[in-house]
DNA sequence: ACCCGGGTTGACTGACGAGTCAATCCGAGG
DNA sequence: CCTCGGATTGACTCGTCAGTCAACCCGGGT
């Protein structure tokens, strides 16, 4: 059988190590020695699974990345109206964040915002996301479920930003975290986009 | 006299022109050299004005962030509704990256997002600018301006969160540009901050 | 028993770049 | 004119680390 020999599939550990060394060091601050170490393997294996160190991040991103792009593809097909679409969609975000908060630091804090030093595929790939939200809301203004005051990449861009600086929040300790904290930012994120802060 | 001998502040050179080699090739991947370069100083005046390179994107991250906490400040005192005071903050916001748009994005990508591998110093100076916009929400909550359907906290966290999202679309040329798109974006953030999308 | 080839190892190299430092410049004061 | 000290210079040091590579391990096929 040419199937991985392997019973524990090195490859996988390696990226897996990769996230805890990236979240807790910063990936311009560890070395391929720490990655190695975390995860228990000799430094070349590294080299023997990734072309360089930077793949590695990208592979973490673009994995994770593609999860939520077609968790929202799933989200917009359904019938509902943009307000449960966008709760589902904060909904997935968040519930992320809680099973791994380590990856969604990795992602928002070295990919997202240093999108600058990569490739043109992230940035793509983050646009991609923005279309799909961009899309919902549009798509509610039409239907008269949403006021057509703001331009629909505007409205992704405030919902998603407010998101990230959720996450981001929680990332560094500045907010209240906890499974309540969690359920209540999911609905103020809605509640605040969709309803505003005017009484 | 013991004021400064140069005409011309050597010191300024060298923090603006580095403000332009972050901007360009990220913290990480500069050099100091490429910074004295650009500056047209030698290598080692660099660090006859500053311990580190590190201290340079320190300095030039407080300079900016306390201007702006006084911006903040000084809008808090007026005596006009919150979202007149949300509005002019957004202002405040904008222009600047019209003013220095390279500032901007090494404060926002080099410094904000990266506040895990900085001293804490950062962290307590974003969450100073948090506090203040706390604030504002706070008391226009008390007065009925805003409903107080949700924290405080979070409000200012989605409004900084859109503003930081609409100019990191502009640093990374995801959203068009121009006075126009200036102007419209600190209508929108506001908008749908405080009106929300719902119709 | 013997090979074959992919998985695995870790010492080594080569480049690179932050920070040092001794020397030089130059204006001010005496 | 001379000295003093801060400003300025840039060659050099020294540690670090991404990436290479030759060798080794080991199961499966013959």
């Amino acid at each position: 059988m040419a199937t991985a020999r392997p019973a524990v599939d090195k490859r996988r550990m390696i990226l897996d190590a990769a996230v805890r060394v990236f979240a807790r060091q910063g990936f311009h601050t560890c070395r391929v020695s720490d990655i190695a170490d975390e995860a228990g393997v000799a430094y070349g294996l590294v080299y023997h699974y990734f072309q360089s160190k930077d793949e590695v991040l990208d592979t973490l991103f673009l994995e994770r990345w593609d999860v939520m792009l077609d968790a929202i593809r799933e989200v917009d097909a359904r019938p509902d109206p943009a307000r449960d679409k966008l709760y589902a969609i904060a909904s997935f975000i968040v519930d992320s964040y809680r099973h791994d908060p380590d990856l969604m630091k990795v992602i928002i804090v070295e990919v997202t915002r240093a999108a600058n030093s990569f490739g043109a595929v992230h940035l793509g790939k983050i646009a991609e996301g923005y279309a799909q939200l961009s899309g919902i809301v549009e798509q509610a203004q039409r239907s008269g479920e949403f006021r057509d005051t703001v331009s629909p990449e505007f409205a992704a861009m405030a919902f998603y930003g407010a998101i990230e600086q959720v996450l981001t929040g929680w990332i560094f300790g500045t907010l209240e975290q906890g499974d309540d904290a969690y359920e209540r930012a999911k609905e103020y994120v809605v509640e605040t986009i969709c309803g505003g802060l005017n009484s």
